[in-house]
RNA sequence: GGGCGCGUAGCUCAGCGGGAGAGCACUCGGCUUACACCCGAGCGGUCGCAGGUUCGAACCCUGCCGCGCCCACCA
């Protein structure tokens, strides 16, 4: 009996063209309002911080792949009946629209000092609103669900609020101060940088031993950078070293300067390293520095800040810090005074993250937080579980960081960003503002500097929702669910928005999952940048294999925490992918298979097995994507679609379908697990399963269709066997035609004998089918026989060839079976003839070894007797 | 110097205590009525090296070799 059914109206083209599939695909799901977060709904809330997108007017291989994925995240949600909200930003890209309006205004012949700050500031929100419509319409091709109508692209002028509220609240607290520290300085921006912006590189530099003073009194030191000496203030020893212990007290002549300066004994030299004394440069060294508020010692300032020498009266003042390197060395030499010199001298320098060159430390006056309560709580929250890590090996490095943080400097002394809320009056007042603070009156100043562009961005989980008011979207969204970023900016953006978030919003963090992943590499593994090539723009992907393609290929190889190796091949190995799931739906509506109709009550083997196939696919896609562990969960639907849907059920459903007391159900079975199939790889294919999906049921879209829960059968052991054993007979037949030489196409007339004691009588023309069998006619006359042993009998396979077998080949491979069986045989004696293991192993594994035994006994019997019975070739 | 991790098939990786796996590449046979972006069969590995624990180790422990990343104020 046929069930009647309303018509499916979708026509689905004999060929996937992805880019015919996605065209308007987007626009028509923001229209339905799919993306529309429904604040107000008695939905749980699932809320996601997400990284911005990239403002330099592309899309980064990396940004498709932390989007791809989270929009994964956030698809699934959406489909289990969460509401779901998105809280994008774009603050913390404003260092790449600034670089990018500079390079602007240079091609035009100005600067930005030329120009001016407001001016300036003026250019970069234009830059903004012409260029964020071109990254969002980029995200969009992307598929991201993202929640656009809410117009947080943009928000800097409401951060700018919150920014100043914390600032006020942090510096009231005490925890924002100014002070002069030795901070790491950028010539070329002439700015401050905080730690983590300065990447520690070996560079070849030189290392010249000086001697200060003479005759016996006289002492060598090293440096590799000569210009500070014209800064030295001292010559430090270790107390406890016997060579230096008459000098310790005493003076000594600076040379060049011929100032005269004190020899000290401070702990912090190591009397092993080098002759054992030490320059002091107090005002730029960090350690020095030290030194020297130890010891009480001048500090002055030897250069400007853009590395220039100054102030030292001598002729090196108003050279480049490079210059007067060679300079102050020439002279040095020309007294006879440099000692020593190594060259190269392979020593680690600190760079400027952002410009590249050297940095230099510098003593200087400067805003720092004080970061010590607020680590220390950051560090709490994952050791007692508020916080969660995944993946967990990367806890160490948290811990390692926020335990051992040194206080944040940050002010900035660049033309762009936040300002900082402080004043200075006419008679050194200083008071620090709150947003709706009136500025105090003239005479008064604010402070020039700006605010560190992570001090912004840390505020993201709470200033997107409205802080500092208590909005209810604050309330209902806060903490947020999950932060899904790169485990490079972990100390970056993350370590910042859970201080702000846990100290701003009284001790809840700012999400209660950390989850990590890893960056985007080539295909042999190396890191995708500029200088090596290697670089590919998402969208040349996108236009050869489709969308669906790109994302695929990233969630297969998305490990937690680990890079992904991503390729062409890849890529076009998920295209490949997704055409295999277009030919296999057009198959199914072509038969006539349905969602919609009632599953068979009582299934065949096949519609057994794959339904029960379908749960286990599903629960254990459930599992991997809470997880975080898209590789996984993406491998998992892979090889269940290819490998057991295609290439098995669609081959046994063809027979089933020719059958009539079995087409009806196979029909409602291959409906069925296409649909949940299709549901459950919308988030990873967006675009090519609302296409299959909406033409299989007749649905009206799979962004809205509920995630499947109940789809599949609990599974039958006894059906699942049978089907196991049907393919075991298959793979047997296919390899010993492809061995005699017997052509695909060529169908061979053969008896099946022993189908039925196996238990699988029912399967012969599923069979017959798929090893393209014939029936034996009148006549038949074998002319092989082919033993298959099954778990429940063995089958004898008898086949007429047509003509000799091939003795050789067959010889061959009934002599590969009979090593591999007694290897088997052998392993097995090994195991079973010790005492040891039959007494502690398990029971099952015995038993399990003495079941291989016996197979590979059977097995070795039943291979000679056929040896012996072969005629000699 | 400290921390984390990796060395498994030609390439990229999964497996992490009981019969060595996947994708791509390669070989052979097939345009079989969903699919040649395909189907079928196959080749290919002393699981970095050396010890140890265990009845049993690619898997756990120790050492060594090679590699990567993060952190770190040694002139």
């Amino acid at each position: 009996m046929t069930e009647t059914l309303p018509p499916r109206t979708a026509d689905l083209p004999a060929q996937w063209n992805p880019g015919e599939v996605e065209a308007g695909m987007y626009q028509r799901w923001v229209e339905a309002g799919y993306f529309t977060a429904d604040v107000g709904s008695d939905k749980p809330p699932f809320c996601i911080v997400i990284p911005p997108p990239n403002v330099t007017g592309s899309l980064h291989m990396g940004h498709a792949f932390e989007h791809s994925l989270i929009d994964i995240l956030v698809r699934r949600r959406r489909m289990q009946g969460y509401e779901t909200l998105w809280l994008p930003g774009m603050d913390h890209a404003s260092i790449a629209v600034h670089a990018l309006v500079e390079r602007a205004l240079a091609a035009e012949g100005t600067s930005r000092r030329e120009l001016g700050r407001e001016a300036f500031l003026e250019r970069t929100w234009e830059w903004k609103a012409e260029h964020g419509g071109a990254i969002l319409a980029q995200m969009r091709r992307l598929g991201e669900s993202l929640d656009w109508t809410r117009e947080r692209f943009t928000m800097d002028a409401g951060l700018n609020r919150a920014v100043v509220t914390i600032f006020k609240r942090l510096h009231d607290d005490g925890l924002i101060y100014r002070a002069e520290r030795m901070v790491n300085w950028s010539p070329e921006m002439r700015s401050v940088l905080s730690d983590i912006e300065v990447e520690h590189r070996d560079v070849s530099g030189e290392l010249v031993s000086i001697r200060y003073g003479d005759g016996a009194d006289a002492l060598v030191v090293a440096t590799t950078r000569v210009e500070t000496m014209l800064g030295d203030t001292a010559v430090a020893v270790h107390p406890d070293d016997e060579r230096y212990a008459h000098l310790v007290g005493r003076e000594i002549e600076l040379p060049l300067v011929g100032r005269m300066i004190k020899i000290v004994a401070d702990d912090h030299v190591d009397p092993s390293f080098g002759t054992g004394a030490v320059k002091v440069t107090p005002a730029h060294d960090p350690n020095d520095f030290e030194i020297g508020r130890r010891h009480n010692l001048p500090m002055p300032t030897i250069m400007d800040e853009s590395g220039v020498i100054t102030g030292t009266g001598t002729e090196f003042d108003g050279m480049d810090r490079f210059t007067a390197r060679v300079a102050v060395r020439e002279a040095l030499a020309a007294q006879g005074r440099i000692v020593a010199e190594k060259r190269p001298y392979v020593h680690n320098v600190g760079h400027s993250s952002r410009s590249g060159e050297p940095i230099e430390p510098r003593l200087s006056l400067q805003w720092f937080v004080r970061v010590g309560p607020l680590a220390q709580a950051a560090g709490d929250a994952v050791r007692d579980g508020r916080v969660a890590v995944h993946p967990p090996e990367l806890e160490p490095r948290w811990f390692g960081w926020v335990d051992n943080m040194h206080d944040w400097c940050i002010s900035r002394q660049l033309w762009w960003g936040h300002r900082i809320p402080v004043w200075y009056g006419p008679d050194g007042g200083v008071v620090c503002l709150g947003p709706d603070d009136e500025p105090p009156g003239a005479g008064w100043a604010q402070d020039e500097d700006v605010l560190d562009t992570w001090f912004s961005s840390g505020l993201w989980p709470f200033s997107t929702l409205g802080w500092p008011d208590t909005t209810p979207d604050l309330e209902r969204f806060y903490p947020t669910s999950v932060l899904f970023t790169g485990y490079d900016i972990l100390f970056f953006w993350v370590a910042r928005m859970m201080m702000f978030g846990l100290y701003a919003m009284d001790g809840a963090p700012p999400f209660h999952t950390i989850a990590l992943h890893g960056m985007v590499r080539d295909q042999f593994g190396k890191k995708m940048s500029k200088s090596a090539g290697n670089t590919v723009d998402p969208l040349e992907w996108m236009d050869r294999y489709g969308t669906d393609a790109l994302r695929f290929a990233l969630a297969r190889g998305a490990n937690p925490g680990t890079d992904v190796p991503v390729g062409e091949d890849a890529v076009a190995a998920a295209r490949n992918f997704g055409t295999k799931l277009w030919n296999a739906t057009r198959f199914a509506l072509g038969v006539g298979a349905d969602p919609r109709l009632s599953l068979p009550a009582a299934p065949t083997d096949a519609d057994a097995w794959i339904l029960g196939r379908l749960r286990e696919v599903r629960e254990q896609t459930d599992a991997l994507l809470e997880d975080y562990q898209f590789a996984k969960a993406v491998e998992g639907l892979y090889h269940f679609t290819w490998d057991e849907l295609c290439d098995w059920y669609l081959e046994l459903a063809k027979v089933q379908l020719a059958d009539g007391a079995t087409a009806d159900g196979t029909r409602a079975v291959l409906g069925h697990v296409l649909d949940a199939l299709l549901r459950l790889l919308h988030p990873v294919t967006p675009f090519l399963t609302e296409a299959l999906w909406i033409a299989l049921t007749g649905g009206e879209s799979v962004v809205v269709a509920p995630w499947p829960v109940e789809a599949g059968a609990a599974t039958d052991v006894a059906a699942t066997a049978r089907v196991a054993a049907v393919q075991e007979l298959v793979t047997e037949v296919r390899r010993f035609r492809t061995e005699q030489r017997v052509p695909d196409n060529r169908r061979v007339a053969a008896r099946l004998v022993g189908l039925d004691e196996a238990g699988l009588g029912g399967h012969r023309a599923a069979v017959a089918s798929m090893v393209r069998l014939d029936a034996p006619g009148e006549g038949f006359a074998p002319t092989a026989t082919l033993e298959v042993a099954l778990a429940a009998g063995t089958v004898h396979v008898e086949l007429d060839t047509s003509g000799a077998i091939d003795v050789a080949a067959e010889r061959a491979r009934l002599g590969r079976d009979l090593t591999a069986a007694r290897k088997e045989l052998d392993q097995a004696d090994a195991k079973l003839g010790n005492p040891r293991f039959v007494e502690k192993a398990p029971a099952e594994v015995v038993e399990g070894i003495r079941a291989r035994r016996g197979a590979a006994v059977a097995g070795i019997e039943r291979v000679t007797a056929r040896l012996a019975a072969l005629p000699p070739s």
